[in-house]
DNA sequence: CTTGAACCTATAGCCGCTAGAGATCCTATC
DNA sequence: GATAGGATCTCTAGCGGCTATAGGTTCAAG
């Protein structure tokens, strides 16, 4: 049995993330010590590597949620998966292309940028006036902006 | 004189956001009208619309606030902006690595799927296993995951 | 037996908004 | 002038995914 902190490490999880998972339900409550401290098992390990490398992956933990209710159910077909996963991927992509374009236009500006004072910076300039700008990068309602 | 749904409108900003904006002190207390309402000029409108631009850039809210107090001294060296957008410039870039190396390694998952049931199905093995990974794709304390 | 690290709970804060409640104001139409 | 309905006002709470702090308890080593 581990300690919070031993499960800690061998996930690579810090110990009040481990604690904010139990409490949103994406761990199951723990066994407790005598002293009411939480204990686990390999079982608890895996799920909460499984949550981890998600996590690393980009998932959101509702998604990590229902992959994990997923790999409970080992003779389900892995359609569910695999739609969460291209889901993913697509965001992955849109994303991608976004930051790509930032940073082109970051790119432009500073190229553009004649070292001087502000009043002829070429940054102040663009950031005041969109329509000195190659692209719209605008992708309003595509999510959190970076 | 704008009212702040016409403010929003002309800069593309939500009217939730402009309140916040003031209410943090990135936008000045508006005046008002005589039934209390908010009332802006041009000069508003061009700082809201400079906001706006920078966060579509990406640009953090306190990086903003700088750039604008910058660009309120014209006769200042523009070396301080140009190091605001270098490091955003360098965020972006790093954002990007990070987000290659997602897509590469959801997409390798995905071409391995044999679409079959859960209990065969390479998404959900390669989530609990991180020994499958090409990559290590950790990068711990680089910010935020996605 | 004492120290100090690791644990416990509970609460608040981070960013950048967004949503809701409930009240007030402004404008257009009858 | 009344009335409807949109736009505005303030205030508070919530989102995701944690992180930090305070103040207490337990555990293992010396």
């Amino acid at each position: 049995m581990l300690t919070i902190g031993k499960l800690g490490e061998a996930a690579g999880v810090k110990v009040p993330t481990i604690r904010y998972y139990e409490q949103i339900g994406l761990l199951p409550a723990a066994e407790r010590s005598a002293g009411n401290q939480r204990l686990y098992g390999r079982d608890t390990l895996n799920r909460l590597r499984f949550i981890r490398h998600s996590r690393e992956l980009g998932f959101a933990l509702d998604d990590i949620r229902e992959l994990l209710s997923l790999s409970d159910t080992p003779d389900q077909p892995c359609a569910a998966a695999d739609v969460i996963a291209r889901r993913q991927l697509a965001y992955v992509n849109r994303r991608i292309s976004r930051l790509n374009a930032l940073r082109e236009e970051l790119t432009r500006m500073l190229d553009q940028c004649s070292a001087g004072t502000i009043a002829n910076c070429h940054v102040i300039e663009v950031l005041g006036n969109h329509d000195l700008c190659a692209h719209d990068h605008d992708m309003a309602g595509e999510g959190p902006l970076i």
